[in-house]
DNA sequence: GAATCATGTTCCAGATTTCGGAACAATTTT
DNA sequence: AAAATTGTTCCGAAATCTGGAACATGATTC
């Protein structure tokens, strides 16, 4: 392994994080570094554009390039763009914070985000990450992706609680998740955060692919069964909107049968 | 300056870059580095957690990792969350494409974007770039900046001519800054791109710094005379109420002798 | 206002790492 | 079936990185 690289990778990474410029000095404390090592490290990531230098301070943050450069994966990048606009009218319709997220191994990654007007107990930001077993958009995402079990198994590993309501038993999880396959859509009831409830729901690109989730988390103060079924309604029409945004065959049509067997189960909500 | 890590940064956004999986002859051979090199330096990448490697292929592409830390930069990820919906209500009055924008350097940045339904010859992404003497929401951020005819002349260097309407005389550009400062958005006549015009108006933040920009994009042949006051009254409004959700003190109140006096000329447009 | 301290930066010899060729295994192509 | 391509491992030679020391600069203390 080249360990400079990792050094400076990891270097990077915790510039990133600190919100705040940070100093030679800082830097060579945080890693055990000679003052000497962290400057070189420093200046070689201002000269490959990655940080920049305070001139009056001589203190160091991340550039823009890292956004820039985030900004090009293909799966964060390409689907939040055609999305967005179903995210906001959702998020205007309802009122309530609509996030758009994918599955990174046994996590979800938030892609786009939409804050609800009135407070979330709920803190989460586009880049951050949540446990998939333990969120609405995540079990959306687990359940549209017909993972086997021993590969759903492998993937999520052991079900760590979070709150008493966490899933954490494998047999209980799929077991949700087959009732989420059956109706279109994944619940969460203050399984990640107490007082925090969630809706998720899939979308699919053109090949029926699961490639994202539209989330809604609702304190549960405003979670009541009655209001469920309506948000549930925008939540699903937001995401098959999205889906044909992406080239998704629209189900109405006769194109069930050179779709992949596994998508319709998921695609259409039982009423 | 440390070659490793330089070299690791620069595979790392090759590797962005390219839209496909990328296999380790790819990089050797785009970089002259030996097979072993390039294996390595892969390899440091993955165990980094910055790329991840097909199992079947055992070919290379970036991880989510990017998106996250590129999530992290401050001015990229806080402002659009809280502008984000004040730009989806403009796309949804004037049905024309909304973007996001910062500046960085002689360019700016996009931060966020709602696409026309319609379409637009103007390609540009988030994370992209451009001139920020040829676009409309690069204008507005450097007439707000109030830069030194100095600054602003070693900021943007000698004006390059990306179309036959391109600003390329430095007192020009200045005369239509202190225009923009008048009227409190600058407009874009297919100097970028040929085709499209643009409208941007500056965001300020709560300590009355201009962070941002919202432009308008718009074809030439729906630029007319007439709309043009539409839908700048329709920027200026939704520019006010994103500065005013970043904390930007109401003009309303008596504020101003509190503020610097360097604002508020861009703040409000002259009617 | 002088002295002290903290910090950024430069320099260098020693130590460690990286480099690239060679070899091998596993596919793929011919 | 043979040849070519590619991914991966290994290793000695060579180049790089490392950390301490020294110096410059600016801040803080006395």
């Amino acid at each position: 392994m080249d360990t400079t690289l990792a050094k400076g990778l990891v270097v990077l990474e915790w510039l990133a994080r600190q919100q705040r410029d940070c100093r030679v000095t800082d830097v060579a404390v945080a890693f055990g570094l000679a003052r000497s090592n962290a400057h070189r490290t420093l200046q070689t990531l201002v000269e490959c554009g990655f940080a920049v230098q305070d001139a009056a301070s001589s203190a160091y943050r991340p550039s823009l390039r890292l956004f820039e450069l985030g900004s090009l994966i293909e799966a964060a990048a390409h689907i939040p763009t055609l999305v967005r606009p179903h995210l906001a009218a959702l998020a205007q319709t309802t009122g309530e914070t609509i996030h758009l997220a994918t599955l990174d191994g046994a996590e979800i990654v938030y892609l786009d985000k939409f804050d609800s007007p009135l407070p979330v107990a709920a803190y989460s930001r586009i880049g951050g990450r949540a446990p998939a077993a333990c969120v609405a958009s995540g079990k959306a995402l687990l359940a549209a992706s017909h993972f086997d079990t021993p590969a759903l198994r492998h993937r999520l590993g052991p079900l760590l609680a979070h709150t008493p309501n966490s899933i954490t038993d494998f047999e209980v999880l799929q077991a949700e998740l087959q009732r989420t396959r059956g109706c279109g859509f994944a619940e969460n009831h203050e399984e990640w955060r107490l007082g925090v409830c969630g809706l998720g729901a899939p979308v699919f690109n053109a090949r029926g692919e699961p490639v994202a989730a539209v989330g809604m988390s609702v304190p549960s103060i405003r979670f009541a069964r009655a209001r469920l079924r309506t948000l549930a309604d925008a939540l699903l029409a937001c995401a098959l909107a999205a889906s044909r945004t992406l080239g998704y065959p629209d189900t109405d049509r006769r194109t069930l049968g050179n779709a992949s067997p596994r998508i319709p189960t998921l695609q259409r909500r039982q009423t």
